[in-house]
DNA sequence: GCGCAGATTGACGCTGTGTCAAGCGATTCC
DNA sequence: GGAATCGCTTGACACAGCGTCAATCTGCGC
């Protein structure tokens, strides 16, 4: 790959990126995409398969961009295990803001197109490994709720911090973004802190 | 509208549903619906106006066969608010894997066609005067968490019932239907019940 | 100057939705 | 018994958007 390859294909998903992001929403299209970065529109094909794949690369580099990584690691440092869980759903709860934008066409497809689910099903799996970790802390402290298994205490929490559950309160009930974390936080003691 | 018109669009509904259900899941086409019901693919636009129409329409008629009113109705003679709470989750929750079917396309083409928006935000609504009702009888008991308001109350149930939770648990998490059941009981004794 | 990589251009195939016009059989109306 | 009407069929078509293909162009390395 070249300079010169490189350059276009960043060009490529710096167009994507800022076509999902200008309210278009999930209806972007190919065309579209080609004309903001100023290409053509089989020039997208030769650095993406297919839709699907270059939106899935635009996630990963807006991922990057935004180093979703170093967040969901700081809530590694809590001292304790409730700590930790307040601290990842912080973490993970004021991110899919930032992401939800190139999250909705890929969910819009994620029923169709294979690709689109492998992607996003990947992602979300290490949103799990993180609601893991946070069980875990918990755990350790003696703080799980002792009727529930560390898997369904993961697999509750996982649930209750998804796009789609973002999406209902944020814009189903109109809760603002601070309203959303709070309840979730209070809900998500209430669900995985013993008495 | 005579007796076979009546007839026709009977079983263009009946072939939908079972379309819906034979496991094909959304990419169930109008072509699809049109044979099975034994009737050309443009009789369909004889009585819908288009797929979401369709769609919609189909719901609503399976709606009738299951009587929906009927079974969210019954939580309505509970003693306590609490127990209403339990009957209200028991029925929505197990009436969800039964409309599940017709609701996933109707979901899918959510966020592009108004249509289905339409119909399926009218639904919701109505669930969502379930979830009122509910917190209204646990605040009538003063069993409502005091730092909750009704409507907060409200929507903080409204969105642990959705259909996108229940498919997030029963399938990404992979829950059996029974332990969905229980877990969303627990959640939302914990979450709206005061200590 | 040669050759190749990266990009363009314009055309095409495909799928699925929705539209249109002509026709056909059964019922109803007088 | 003939005409009008209704409900439906048949076959063709337009359109959107994705993905593909072949031919061509441009610029760079050597």
């Amino acid at each position: 790959m070249s300079e010169k390859t490189q350059d276009t294909r960043r060009r490529i998903l710096e167009a994507t990126r800022d076509a999902l992001l200008s309210g278009e929403g999930a209806g972007v299209r190919m065309a579209d995409i080609a004309r903001r970065a100023g290409v053509s529109r089989q020039a997208l094909y030769l650095h993406f398969a297919n839709r699907a794949e270059l939106l899935v690369a635009t996630t990963r580099f807006v991922d990057e961009e935004q180093d979703v990584d170093a967040r969901l690691a700081a809530s590694r440092s809590a001292a304790s295990g409730r700590e930790r869980l307040a601290r990842f759903i912080e973490a993970w709860g004021g991110y899919i803001p930032e992401i939800h934008p190139m999250a909705r066409p890929l969910l819009a497809v994620y029923e169709t197109d294979d690709a689109a689910r492998e992607a996003w099903d990947d992602r979300m799996r290490a949103v799990r490994e993180g609601c893991a970790a946070a069980v875990a802390a918990l755990e350790t402290d003696g703080d799980l709720a002792p009727e529930l298994s560390a898997k369904d205490a993961t697999d509750l929490l996982w649930g209750l911090l998804s796009v789609r559950n973002w999406e209902q309160w944020r814009f189903g009930a109109r809760w603002s973004q601070k309203k959303y974390l709070a309840m979730v936080q209070r809900l998500a003691e209430r669900a995985l802190v013993g008495e």
